[in-house]
RNA sequence: GGGCCGGUAGUCUAGUGGCUAUGACGCCGCCCUGACGCGGCGGAGGUCGUGGGUUCGACUCCCACCCGGCCCA
């Protein structure tokens, strides 16, 4: 009784609320703790922080994990000494909005006009903005969302097109003719980063066509019997013998009866169908290669409609589908049908609508990128990424790259191509930068054409792949031509964080983009983290119907528990499975913590004192523990810290140090220099260990840090820096063996800890002699 | 077919040449111990994917293979 009156913990409360991290955000963002301050002298740091897009309910929890670790990418460079931009914004551009916008409001883009059109892609957005901005504000995210960006606003589509107004001056822009994926479900081209591929049940068709020189046939085997018209040779390869009679004949093809030749060529692989096979205009992208290897003339089948077009004859208005089949339905009756077999297919698929692409020969404009590979592999040495292995995924796309980027889109919710046409000789008519043009609705900013003097134009109808504007991120956050003290000061960037789904596409484009216009590499760190999975190891996703919400997870767990919980679940760039009965058995090492300040907070603080052996022991690991987390940090993987501190928290410094000391703490038996000891060496350890873990549990740490040791936010804080002697951590395991031998022995006595027992310190523990018998009731037998 | 990553107790994870392999969750048993029962203490549970090799010694290095994931062809 009266002891305990003495020592009353200044933290009252036994567990902590997640309730209280809204009024704590409140405090942050009154008191201005992560403002951006461009004139400061401390290095600055931008964080390239990807807009996530809104493209339905819920965020995937997976997303907004990855954003709270981007949140400790923040709160780590500030306490690392820099001075941090932390931008947000959302990223509003393109197809899937317009999709969801068509759902959601029964409509389709092309019945409705195109202003109506725009205006409820926008309402739409604005709905899971919303959210999505909740949910940022509630997990903690230390951004600037007083500025918040969006990637439609005129301002960000003025830089999108005064950055291609640029590249189109210096010439790297080209219209051409060629055939390219498209997706008729889309209504759009699509670039090859944006094309899935997806094992498929398909049929092949096994096909009798008839030699021309001779009696006889030669069977071929396809998955697409309705592209026959387009059929422009036949191939075998070479070195099979079955075929080497036929090498330079002809045949003529069913139905349509066009005779081509049957040529050797290694494309063929023997082993498929048999042998041979019908290169048509297109069926895949090998045809394209052959076509333009051999000099054919393509023939278009398939419209922008994904109907047949008037070359397929009879078939010409059905879907690709229904023309295969009836295809094969009239092939059958003319007896011309060998076989079919059931065969799983490699399907190239439109990534967002998962529809099978066409290729079709299209005109659209490019941007060169195959003239720079090079120099973008030499770039990505400036680079450096996080983890070092995933560096590879944008190596081996530069690597893999065949043809320049498809940038013009048919869509509507995108940035406009700024370009007007002459209306009599067609000479595309670009405008000077500085300002958002949407050729489609506005007058022309020219009187007559430069070429030919007429002085009618017509707008250019077309988008931007969104990727036009997702790609030029760094130089829209930096102020690109809008300031260029702010520029300079600002870019290249400090790091970029993504996801490794979009190495390809959004981390590729920008460098390919900012090396372009910039000649520098966009930002000096590259973070790449892992996808979130359900807890079997799966994919979320709506159709399987293992997606988790996050909002009801951070109103039920709070933001630290669920950082702390993304933090220690998987280290940086591994795959994470999301199971909330995980996120709760997190949540206990934040009750851990909390208590452990309750019991520190019982305690004054001393400024000084002199240290007993086990003071100095566990200042020796903790020197060690806070080593090991800074290296973690530096390297931005937030696993080494969260793993590092709740083992040393929690199995050393609680279950031993904690214990030890406790009789000291109390002072039974211990003078009151010896007491001090005890008291400053637990504030001690508990200041190092709050600061250590601000960036990943930001509220409790605030929280914890108001109460006891100071008026200012512990988020204004440096990384500690310990430099305590480590001579005593040679001692560590003989220590918990000790103690660990004897809580056994009571145990297996049946004692309670308290009672007394008979015991011999070992000689080599003798330094915590006194600690340890006052710990543990030992009696001198 | 190629590349990358991974394969450690029922599940998840650490380790990276050296005595009886880390921790968590789960499981079992005991316990009001001056903070914490969302706790403490103890315990059961592992051929460290398979097979070879290097070595005095390999979970750790090398080779081959198998399995899973992702990406590319």
């Amino acid at each position: 009784m009266k002891r305990s009156r003495k020592f009353r913990p200044r933290i009252e409360e036994k567990r902590w609320d997640p309730s209280w991290e809204e009024k704590i955000y409140e405090r942050w963002m009154k008191e201005g703790v992560y403002k951006f301050r461009i004139r400061s002298k401390k290095p600055k740091f931008v964080i390239d922080t990807p807009p996530p897009y809104p493209s339905g309910r819920p965020w995937h929890i997976g997303a907004a994990a990855h954003y709270s670790q981007i949140d400790m990418i923040a709160r780590t460079s500030r306490m690392l000494g820099y001075e941090v931009y932390f931008p947000i914004g959302i990223d509003r551009n393109g197809l899937p909005v317009e999709l969801y916008t068509e759902k959601m409001y029964g409509v389709s883009m092309k019945e409705i006009s195109r202003e109506k059109f725009i205006e409820l892609c926008s309402h739409a957005l604005d709905d899971l903005e919303k959210e999505m901005i909740w949910i940022m504000k509630r997990m903690g995210l230390s951004g600037d969302f007083e500025n918040y960006y969006r990637t439609d606003s005129e301002e960000y589509r003025k830089l999108t097109q005064a950055t291609f107004i640029e590249l189109w001056n210096r010439g790297l822009i080209y219209t051409a003719t060629r055939p390219n994926n498209y997706c008729w479900e889309c209504g759009t081209t699509i670039a090859d980063a944006e094309v899935e591929y997806e094992e498929r049940p398909a049929k092949l068709v096994y096909i009798k066509f008839k030699l021309k020189d001779s009696p006889g046939d030669l069977i071929i085997a396809t998955t697409r019997p309705e592209l026959l018209a387009a059929c422009q040779a036949v191939l075998v390869n070479p070195r099979d013998e079955r075929y080497t009679h036929l090498h330079g004949k002809h045949v003529i093809v069913p139905i349509y009866g066009q005779v081509v030749e049957i040529i050797p060529h290694p494309a063929a692989k023997p082993e498929f169908g048999t042998g041979a096979v019908m290169v048509c205009s297109y069926g895949d992208y090998t045809d394209v290669l052959l076509f333009r290897e051999l000099g054919l003339k393509e023939k278009v089948m398939i419209g922008l409609d994904g109907r047949m077009t008037e070359a397929a004859g009879k078939y010409a208005g059905m879907r690709v589908e229904e023309a295969r089949e009836a295809i094969i339905r009239d092939l059958k009756e003319m007896g011309l049908v060998v076989k079919i077999e059931d065969i799983v297919h490699r399907t190239p698929i439109c990534e967002r609508s998962k529809t099978p692409i066409e290729i079709i020969p299209m005109q659209e404009y490019y941007l060169r990128q195959l003239d720079f590979a090079e120099e973008l592999i030499k770039l990505s040495d400036k680079m450096k990424f996080h983890p070092q292995h995933h560096k590879r995924l944008l190596l081996d796309w530069i690597n893999s790259l065949r043809i320049d980027w498809p940038i013009s889109r048919r869509r509507y919710y995108a940035t406009e191509i700024p370009i007007w046409y002459c209306a009599r000789c067609g000479e595309p008519h670009v405008p000077p930068p500085g300002r958002y043009y949407k050729p489609w609705a506005e007058k022309p900013p020219f009187n007559k054409c430069k070429k030919c003097g007429h002085t009618k134009f017509v707008g250019e109808t077309r988008t931007f792949d969104t990727w036009m504007d997702s790609s030029i991120s760094p130089l829209f956050i930096t102020r690109y031509m809008r300031d260029e003290k702010f520029f300079k000061a600002t870019y290249p960037t400090g790091i970029r964080p993504q996801g490794k789904d979009i190495v390809r596409t959004w981390l590729y484009y920008t460098v390919l983009r900012c090396y372009l216009l910039t000649k520098k590499p966009p930002f000096k760190h590259v973070w790449i983290s892992g996808t979130g999975l359900d807890e079997r190891g799966i994919k979320m996703s709506k159709s399987r119907g293992n997606v988790i919400d996050p909002i009801p997870i951070l109103k039920k767990y709070g933001a630290d528990i669920f950082r702390f919980w993304s933090a220690q679940e998987a280290s940086l760039g591994e795959d994470f499975r999301i199971s909330e009965q995980r996120i709760a058995n997190a949540g206990k090492f934040l009750t851990k913590l909390w208590n452990i300040a309750r019991y520190v907070s019982s305690f004054p603080k001393p400024r000084k004192a002199d240290l007993t052996p086990t003071d100095k022991w566990i200042l020796g690991e903790l020197t060690l523990m806070a080593r090991k987390c800074l290296d973690g940090y530096r390297d931005y993987n937030f696993f080494i810290p969260a793993i590092t501190i709740r083992d040393f928290t929690w199995n050393l410094f609680a279950d031993h140090y904690i214990e030890m000391c406790k009789p000291r703490a109390y002072g039974s038996g211990f003078n009151l220099e010896e007491q001090r000891a005890a008291w400053f060496t637990l504030h001690e350890v508990l200041r190092t260990v709050l600061l250590l873990l601000a960036p990943i549990i930001p509220f409790m740490t605030d929280e914890i840090w108001r109460r006891l040791y100071s008026k200012k936010s512990i988020h204004v804080q440096e990384f500690p820096k310990p430099r305590w002697s480590t001579t005593y951590t040679k001692y560590t395991e003989d220590l918990i063996e000790f103690n660990s031998m004897i809580w056994k022995m009571k145990k297996e006595r049946g004692l309670s800890l308290r009672s007394p027992i008979k015991a011999e310190i070992p000689r080599k523990l003798k330094p915590f002699r006194r600690d340890l018998i006052a710990m543990h009731n030992i009696v001198s037998g």
